[in-house]
DNA sequence: AACCTATTTAAATACCCATTTAAATACCGT
DNA sequence: ACGGTATTTAAATGGGTATTTAAATAGGTT
């Protein structure tokens, strides 16, 4: 079974009202907001280490996490702290995962070109002086993985951890029933 | 019957005399004046909100009206203000209305692509890669109109608000005769 | 050599800008 | 004689702006 490490979650929520960014802006120690440059407020937490991103909607946007417990504990810390401003928000609704970045390693070095050819060029890019890694479409679960060489890789797309295993577990049967792994 | 908007009317008219355009940029509060980017004097007017395009010919373009009243009106205050500041003028002659942009919506979602084929390639111009609307020609009124998938129109061209009328009720006939609408 | 930068992928968020159409006006450049 | 330049206005769509993160390359900078 390979080890996958999860990397980054991204997730979204609501605060449940608009929110004056210029205000929270000025409450928040580090906050960076550049209407004219991206319309939503950027605020970074040490830890955990996370983004949080706030749009005068009241949508909030975590990223930086490593597991959905690490956006939790962020979104809870960066709302308590906006209302410590005095800034009134609803109690945060349900917190959607909307990506998951992933890697892990197939154990050996692999032939990109061999796999591109053999794979199909349907759901497969390659173009190694743009990118030294080929990317892989799986339309089920829904997730694009990025392989290198090395037969380390990079999951991204994806919704749930499980989506991520069921993902690498694909590319190694494929791989290996081509003859192209191990 | 399908619900008219008029969104913009675009009207001209003339002052009678030559205009110096340098003196009315300095007697204007907020004018543009800026010949070598472009030869008319621009004055825009908060109500009705339009902008006034005047030429040193004296000729005058009045834009962003709702109707022909909000034209009247906004060329009258401008007239004003120009003999306000001492500036002779002639009573403003006929107001001719060049165009009317109105929008309107069918009511239900139309499929675009099957409308580029059936209504015929000479009057129709439709490419969703450029631009999301399909363009229409009508020749009598003679307008163009701008369908959108949702159901959604702009039509524009129309020199007076019954031009406007019996476009949407043409392209509506036509489009319910061929079974693409409803 | 040790750093940065960029390259690619996904996702939510939400702003701006361009796209197209018509019309009058007029001035410059090709 | 056209084709920009500028003004207004709606419709809907795409692209760029910013955030995060891993992988491995190239290129540039101290």
């Amino acid at each position: 079974m390979a080890v996958i490490r999860i990397e980054n979650v991204v997730a979204s929520t609501s605060l449940g009202r608009e929110l004056d960014l210029q205000a929270i802006a000025l409450a928040l120690d580090g906050a960076e907001y550049e209407p004219k440059q991206f319309p939503g407020l950027i605020y970074r937490l040490k830890e955990p280490k996370t983004a949080t991103l706030l749009f005068r909607s009241g949508k909030v946007v975590c990223t930086g996490a490593k597991s959905l417990e690490q956006v939790k504990t962020a979104i809870s810390k960066v709302a308590k702290q906006i209302e410590a401003a005095g800034i009134v928000i609803k109690g945060e609704p349900k917190i959607e995962v909307q990506n998951i970045v992933a890697s892990s390693d197939l154990g050996a070095k692999i032939n990109l070109n061999a796999i591109a050819i053999s794979l199909g060029l349907e759901k497969v890019e390659y173009e190694p002086e743009q990118f030294p890694g080929l990317v892989y479409r799986i339309d089920v679960p829904k997730v694009v993985l990025l392989l290198f060489g090395s037969g380390k890789l990079v999951c991204t797309g994806a919704r749930k951890p499980e989506d991520v295993e069921a993902a690498v577990d694909k590319i190694t049967a494929e791989l290996k029933a081509a003859g192209l792994l191990k």
